[in-house]
Formats: C-alpha cells, structure tokens, sequence
DNA sequence: GCGCAAGGTTTACATCTGTAATCGATGTGA
DNA sequence: TCACATCGATTACAGATGTAAACCTTGCGC
C-alpha cells in the first residue's frame, strides 16, 4: 500500500484540469462568488468569456469540489477542500510519480538542478531548525 | 532570468503525457529496446497490450521524445533526453503552478502536512550540509 | 514458393479538456 | 406589461489521451 494512499487531493479519482484550478483559485481567495464574480477575475488574465467560467464551474461542481449555494436567481460558489489539500495532493503526486514516494529525492532534485537559491536553502533551513528542536 | 530555463523539460510545448511516460521509464531503465521489449516491462503492470505500447511509441517519436533506430526490421526506441531533464521539468512546473515559483515553499508545505518522514528530514538535513559545508 | 508470425502504420473510437454558443426561465426597468 | 438583461443548463465541437483493432509488408520455417 502506498504512503499517499490515505490523504487523496480530492474525491478519489476526481482531478482537477488545468482550466478548472483557475477558477478555484479565484473562489479559494475568496469564496461565495458569482460566476460573472469569478470571471472578472479570471476572464482577462485567460481570455476566457462568461460562457467558459460558467461551464468550470459546472464541472466543478458535478465533480464535488465546489458547493453552489443559491443566492437570489444566481448561485454562488465555494470550495469544497482547501487549497492546501489540493496542493499537498498534487505534490504527494508528484513525488510519488516522479521520485518513488522519497521527498527527500524531490528536493535533493531540485538542488542538484539550481532550482533551490541560496535563498531557497537559507529558507528551508530555518524550517528544519523549526520543526526539530 | 530563472536559473532552471537553460533545461526544458522537452521541446517547448510538447507534453508527455501519463501513459507515454510509463513507456519512457521502461526506455530510461534500458535504451534500444524493441516494441515488444518495452510491453514486456509496461504491459503486465498497466494491463495493456502489444498495440497500445506500439501506438505510445509512435506518439513518443512523432513528439520527439524518442528516436528509433532502425535495425533489420524492426526499431530499437530510445529516449532523446534523459529522465532528469523530464523530472526537473515536471518539478519546476508543480513549483511555479502550485507555489508561485518557490521551492522553499513546496518543502515547507511538504514539512507541515507531514509529507516528510523524519527519515526524509534526515535526508535533506544532510544534503543540506553536503550543498554548503 | 507459401502461409504465418512479427513489425510498423493507419484507422478507430470513447473520454476528457478547453472554449463557447444557444436555450429557456426570470427578474427588471420603462 | 413587455422587451431586455441575466442566470444556470444544455448542447457543441475540436483537439488530446487512452486503448486498441485492422492492415500491409516482409522475413522465415516447411
């Protein structure tokens, strides 16, 4: 049995598309939006219509990440999991996918690569001094 | 400029996507494989058959992702950039998606939600050491 | 020589994704 | 009250993906 087995992003089986993140973004800043509330936010920097906002949306909530609670003849939305259960989840993928489950080979990647600044390292550092004693 | 834009992934724009990946890992394990070679390995495990891996192969070549040697009458696969190139892209992409660039950040979130064992925190503690004596 | 096995190539087809347009109901200002 | 603006729901449609079957060529054993 897999480590990561017990912690899904999400329903089991339900992923999150690329398109579809962009609007939990908008609704994980700040919830209870309406859709024409969301593409404001998202339209633009996508070039999305109304239309497009609207069909992620739907599929959002068919897939049961996000509840629509009716506001008036509108509906507004909100997540139904935390931003941060999706982003452990996908980076729980990731690792498992991509570095056999080891963390620890994750960020001894990204080191070996320069993708860790010296910032980066700096940072990290005082989080482990942080989280052990 | 990011440190980490000198090594794409792959070809700018094209994706490999889960299944061609199962094949690739087959050819990075072991390059200048037949067909039938890399189903041996994938096909069990993934419940496909011969032509799946076939058209996978065709995929991979055609995206460039794998060049094919002829030899006598049939091809030998092999992989035209290596797995730490796909990993290191695959990486930096969840980092610049899902933390805004921050590597430090994604070991941190890895950190709090208990995604690392203390063995990982052992780990990277001593490769921290080892980056900067 | 001939049919079969093995290879690659072509075609197939259901889903999923991205991106909308259209439809039908409804609230609203004139 | 009536045209119009809004909304969500339904339908659309192309391209990507997963998964293969069908097809065509060719070397090989008989």
């Amino acid at each position: 049995m897999n480590p990561s087995d017990d912690i899904p992003a999400f329903g089991p089986g339900e992923r999150i598309t690329e398109a579809e993140y962009a609007v939990m973004e908008a609704l994980w800043d700040r919830p209870r939006q309406t859709a024409a509330e969301v593409c404001e936010e998202v339209c633009a920097a996508r070039g999305w219509s109304l239309a497009t906002v609207k069909t992620l949306l739907s599929r959002l909530v068919q897939k049961g990440a996000l509840a629509s609670e009716p506001d008036g003849r509108r509906f507004l939305y909100t997540p139904l999991f935390a931003r941060e259960a999706y982003v452990g989840g996908e980076s729980r993928r990731l690792v498992e996918r991509l570095f056999g489950g080891s963390a620890a080979s994750l960020v001894a990647h990204l080191a070996e690569t320069e993708a860790l600044t010296a910032n980066d390292l700096d940072d990290i550092e005082a989080l482990l001094k942080e989280l052990r004693p």
